[in-house]
DNA sequence: CGGCATGGCGAGTCTAGTTT
DNA sequence: AAACTAGACTCGCCATGCCG
């Protein structure tokens, strides 16, 4: 009945398909705010986690500092002593969230990877989510990088997932613009979402002036229906020494 | 301390235009 | 028409500052 009076509705706040462990933030919102100044019992929210299975959670004010876990209370014991302490808080939420979420350190920090320079990947993609979705820092991952030395990175806009286009990328050439560079991932982003990849269409060993079919078609088709950059053509020209033509010309020829 | 906002930086992207 | 370019813009990065 609040919600009503407050011309809101359920599935405004709550997100189809959420279901026990999640912790719709709308929904929170709505419950700390109507606790603290409508009157709404105190009990409402833990009324709605058991009823849901939710883990929302009161004012992060009042939340708990300081994770539960040996393992995490052992982590931030150890870390450098000249770390900022900016960076150890981060660190700290980082943890406690996590633990929010049924997960540890060791579960995506495998043990040997933990050294400087590594980049693990489960944790990468933990903090990504978390960022994004959740409400932590942005500077969450700089002070992971701090902390530990890693290499963690941010998801680029749409780029190329697969391995075989990530090396692919790397060896472009040096002086290629950097309009092209992009033609060019947007590209294999599109052959990635096509379930295909560079490979498939290009027959190993093609050279400067060689022509790939496959690839002559992939690109004229992809810049036809898919918005494709009109200049991928060229920036693969370009990039590989290739030859592809678009169809206008083969038509003319 | 810890939460939050700000701002410079650089890679990547997009648009609209010019040259070939 | 295709290739190419200039410049504005977006976005994630991260260091830093302010406040309670």
């Amino acid at each position: 009945m609040h919600l009503e009076e407050q011309g809101q509705s359920w599935s405004q706040l709550v997100p189809a398909g959420s279901g026990a462990g999640a912790r719709p933030a709308a929904l929170e919102q709505a419950v700390n705010e109507g606790i603290r100044h409508h009157g709404l019992p105190t009990g409402t929210r833990a009324a709605l986690n058991q009823a849901f299975g939710f883990r929302l959670q009161g004012d992060t004010k009042i939340v708990r500092l300081m994770p539960d876990l040996q393992e995490h209370k052992d982590l931030l014991k150890d870390l450098p002593e000249e770390l900022d302490h900016r960076y150890r808080s981060s660190v700290k939420r980082l943890l406690v969230y996590l633990e929010e979420r049924g997960q540890s350190w060791s579960q995506l920090v495998p043990a040997g990877s933990s050294g400087a320079g590594a980049r693990p990947a489960a944790l990468e993609q933990a903090i990504n989510e978390g960022i994004r979705h959740h409400g932590l820092q942005t500077s969450t991952r700089a002070a992971l990088n701090q902390a530990f030395g890693f290499r963690l990175q941010g998801d680029i806009h749409r780029a190329p997932d697969l391995q075989e286009h990530k090396d692919l990328r790397k060896v472009l050439p040096e002086e290629l613009n950097k309009v092209y560079r992009s033609s060019i991932n947007r590209f294999l982003a599109h052959l990635e979402e096509q379930g295909q990849s560079w490979s498939q269409l290009v027959p190993a060993g093609s050279g400067v002036g060689a022509h790939p079919a496959a690839l002559e078609q992939a690109v004229n088709e992809g810049i036809r229906h898919h918005g494709l950059q009109p200049n991928t053509r060229a920036a693969i020209n370009r990039a590989f020494g290739f030859k592809l033509q678009s169809n206008a010309e083969k038509r003319g020829s």
